[in-house]
RNA sequence: GCGCCUGUAGCUCAGUGGAUAGAGCACUUGCCUCCGGAGCAAGGGGCCACAGGUUCAAAUCCUGUCAGGCGCACCA
């Protein structure tokens, strides 16, 4: 495969500095790595290296003679790669490549297609991304909506960096919340046939829980009623947590949101893989006994304290399912695991580290994604949300809403480590003011343009096929610049695990698209006698003032037609990018809207 | 009290130790006889919470202080 231009950068550096190594002109050990980025300014080049100045301390020389000396042989030996290579103080090494080289950009995306920006650095490791794994017991809100869209944008970032992702859900369906719910279910069912009940103190009090009552009083009839009282609940409980599993099903798939695998807490307990794993951390003296409890001594491994994992009466903990669901999974031979975990859990990372390690893996297999909460406006004025008494927004009513797209675009706008506020107005509108549309909208205008281009049957040509000198002026040099970096942004935003670094980019190249697109025509006009392009051509209607004529009359652009083919070939290969982005988002990348 | 996250423009937030700190919204002023105006151009707005330190170089790393959020169970 061809490598990207900011790589052969990086090796041209690369070869130098061995050059000045053997030749001894500087005394290096080792040739550093070399870091090659576009600089802030335009003016300082297209790449601009700070090497030299990192260099200058290890070679006890001044930065800017390192820097000098390295432009010299830049200079020297890629003359045919840089049209200047300049130093500027304190040491920066500015390169300015040949344009024409940056054509290479555009065949690349042409030749890749969807698959530009993809690459192997993730070395087909096996990843395990667990994400949402919201417990059966009522609906998804708003901050699981934020956990499975972060989820599904990181699994798709990871996959096209060349990792071997599996997406898995862990159902919470043991233990005392789904006690909880089935006493909660089996009250409201009492309710429903009028006999006497007393709601429990702690249970769940959402609407959905007297409509999955009333689902079982269909289904079931009174004869619950005679059962014990144990056997009642446990049934609600099973009933329940299998139509709200359903349920947050359908709402993961009408979010577009996908797993793998579902993996069931019970059949930890059922198939004795808690046993099992306890007993382990009791054989490596990682599990003792203290007043009764078992404790594991995750405090070896740098938590706080020990934590117990089987209680006095001989039931587990949350921790110890937890401790055997980890092992499960590195068994299951995965390199890394990847939790992603609502932010109000984070006390629970030294403990599931120090499993990790615990079962003689590096602290290191396991990356835990935090994610804080989102607070809901509507046109600025906050929405309260109270768990407590069952009243908050579900992921449902979201997407219903605002839609899958606008809603996973506003979930991937920020940071996952900072608190969200989801303006459900603005997600809504369908203005410039809402960023999803705006970037939707630069992949359905080009869309348009190519269906209006054929329609005129004016031919769709290829990057080969054109006038680079065309290609390569300022206007169309800064987007092919933009396209360039895209590999770089999907690979790094994948390595930080941080998706929002796509959304930004997009919304950066689509900002530049519509400028471009606004100002320079692209298709030649229909109406003949307006593309007749005499003494008006090239003159637009800003610039017409000095005379008089021209300033009565808008005077229209005449586009040869070589002109037109290589813009179309240049804006081919952006709307490519802009769908690849939105792709990796999970959002659609619409030609019509 | 201890721990984690966050303090950047009026608001919401970007900013992989590098050069003169950016975007969107809001506000002001302009731009459609043509490829989608769901668009574009221009303008004002900053002690990067504060104080020290490390470094050739700090919004970024370290320490402390202050402010906000969230956790500190033999709950899950």
């Amino acid at each position: 495969m061809e490598k990207y231009l900011q790589n052969q950068v990086i090796e041209a550096i690369a070869v130098i500095l061995n050059r000045v190594k053997e030749s001894g002109e500087l005394r290096l050990d080792t040739i550093p790595t070399v870091v090659v980025e576009p600089p802030k300014r335009p003016e300082w080049g297209d790449f601009s290296s700070s090497v030299a100045m990192t260099l200058a301390s290890h070679v006890r020389q001044p930065p800017l003679k390192v820097a000098e000396l390295l432009a010299t042989g830049l200079r020297v030996q890629y003359a045919d790669v840089f049209v200047s290579v300049n130093v500027a103080p304190p040491g920066f090494l500015n390169l300015t490549l040949h344009p024409l080289r940056w054509v290479q950009v555009l065949r690349m995306i042409q030749d890749r297609g969807p698959l530009y920006g993809t690459s192997n650095i993730g070395k087909r490791k096996r990843i395990l991304l667990e994400f949402v794994s919201a417990n059966p017991t009522g609906p998804l809100h708003v901050g699981h909506g934020r956990g499975a869209a972060l989820g599904q944008a990181l699994a798709r970032l990871l996959a096209s960096v060349g990792f071997m992702v599996s997406r898995e859900f862990y159902i919470n369906d043991a233990g005392r919340q789904l006690q909880l719910l089935g006493r909660s279910v089996y009250a409201r069912y009492r309710e429903h046939w009028e006999k006497p009940t007393s709601f429990p103190e702690d249970g769940y009090h959402g609407d959905y829980i007297k409509i999955v009552a009333e689902s079982v009083a269909k289904t079931h009839g009174p004869s619950l009623l005679d059962a014990s009282l144990d056997e009642a609940e446990t049934l609600c409980a099973q009933l329940a947590s299998q139509m709200l599993l359903d349920r947050i099903k359908e709402d993961l798939a009408t979010f577009g949101v996908e797993f793998d695998s579902w993996f069931s807490e019970k059949c930890l307990h059922t198939a004795g893989l808690i046993q099992q794993s306890l007993d382990e951390l009791r054989q490596k003296r990682l599990l003792i006994e203290e007043n009764g409890a078992w404790w594991f001594r995750s405090s070896e491994f740098g938590d706080e304290k020990d934590r117990v994992a089987q209680k006095q009466d001989g039931s587990y903990t949350y921790l110890a399912a937890d401790i055997a669901y980890h092992r499960q999974k590195l068994e299951r031979g995965f390199d890394t695991l990847i939790n992603i975990w609502g932010a109000d859990h984070h006390g629970y990372i030294p403990r599931m580290e120090a499993t990790v390690q615990a079962f003689g893996f590096a602290k290191e297999a396991l990356r835990i994604v935090l994610v804080q909460m989102v607070s809901l406006r509507r046109g600025g004025q906050k929405i309260e949300m109270s768990k407590r008494a069952g009243e908050f927004v579900t992921l449902r009513e979201v997407i219903d809403e605002v839609g899958p797209d606008a809603a996973k675009f506003f979930f991937l706008m920020r940071r996952a480590d900072t608190h969200l506020d989801f303006d459900l107005e603005l997600a809504k509108q369908q203005s410039s003011d809402n960023p999803v549309y705006y970037v939707q909208y630069a992949h359905a205008r080009l869309a348009s343009l190519f269906r209006v281009a054929q329609e005129r049957q004016v031919p769709l040509p290829t990057v080969q096929g054109v006038d680079q000198a065309l290609l390569i002026q300022d206007e169309e040099l800064g987007l092919i610049k933009t396209l360039a970096q895209y590999p770089f942004v999907v690979e790094s935003s994948a390595m930080a695990l941080e998706p929002h670094r796509v959304t930004f980019y997009l919304q950066e190249l689509a900002a530049q698209l519509h400028a471009y697109y606004n100002k320079n025509r692209v298709l030649p006009s229909v109406d003949p006698e307006r593309n007749a392009g005499d003494m008006g051509a090239n003159i637009k209607s800003g610039a017409s003032e000095n005379t008089a004529a021209l300033s009565q009359e808008r005077i229209y652009e005449s586009i040869p037609p070589d002109l037109t083919a290589a813009r179309l070939a240049l804006l081919r290969q952006v709307q490519t990018v802009i769908g690849n982005g939105l792709a990796i988002l999970g959002i659609s990348a619409p030609d019509k809207m």
